[in-house]
DNA sequence: GCTTGTTGTAATAATTGACATTACATCCAT
DNA sequence: ATGGATGTAATGTCAATTATTACAACAAGC
């Protein structure tokens, strides 16, 4: 199966944070109707954020902000924060190979090893990429459009 | 959501398929059994590998072997063969974003290159690890508890 | 201090995909 | 032809995703 949207959500709504913060109040409201998700869905991603410390979220009087400048955070930090995928693990194995057989009682250690250098290789990928460069990208996409 | 586990188990799959061509008709009664799952499941990965040239499987008398040296398949082709992620897009992209909001029309572009850039580092490690490697490791293992 | 707008979060439901299982037609070798 | 397999449709269960409603907790302005 695939990668939860919440991973793009997440990344959706740094980018409009960031581009938006100085002309708008920018609430669970307010990028709901960007992303086009219901705004309870944005509210639990922002928690997510928070909590690894990438946003900063005002109770009360409303508005989400960015608390740390965004180069410094990774599409790996993203991907851990809103938990894209189970326990971490990026492959499902079968839970009961048979421990009678010499193959099913040695393939989860075997394969084990193979499986953690593929997914090593994806997030070091994405940890090469930060939030700065889609949403210098992206600005520069809709300096485009003018 | 985590990589269906068809993909280890197609992998466990050719494991048997090879330790035990010579001893054992390996039917797909005979393959659940170590893998303990219904024996459907692996008649249907089967056609699946069967039709990605991996295996080959004989109706009516029953059996699976293997249809080229393991050499030439890599973890990439099981992978790719047993449909492991949706549409071959690791990622699930929120379908909606809004098309009035500049963020909203362009993140759509701007992360669909990393999102690629991130599967294609994924995919080139698979690509470099054949299932003969899995397999003579496993045979090892299996020697060193005699 | 009360009102207003917002966040935080629980509860519930709809949808979807994974996986398990039954059933049976089709097929091959003896 | 028969016995043991495969090929595959149909059905059911379970878990995760996403949507949505509801409301308590809260901050700021009047």
């Amino acid at each position: 199966m695939q990668i939860s949207s919440r991973f793009t959500i997440a990344i959706h709504i740094l980018a409009c944070i960031d581009t938006f913060k100085d002309d708008y109040k920018v609430t669970s409201d307010f990028l709901a109707g960007s992303v086009n998700v219901n705004p309870v869905v944005i509210r639990r991603l922002l928690q997510q954020l928070k909590a690894a410390g990438i946003v900063r979220v005002t109770r009360g009087s409303g508005g989400a902000e960015i608390a740390k400048p965004l180069s410094e955070t990774t599409m790996l930090d993203v991907y851990k924060a809103v938990d894209s995928i189970e326990n971490g693990e990026l492959f499902h194995f079968h839970e009961n190979p048979n421990q009678e057989c010499p193959v099913g009682r040695n393939i989860h250690n075997v394969l084990d090893d193979k499986l953690n250098q593929v997914q090593a290789a994806m997030e070091n990928e994405m940890r090469s990429i930060t939030i700065q460069d889609i949403v210098t990208e992206t600005k520069s996409y809709i300096q485009k459009e003018l």
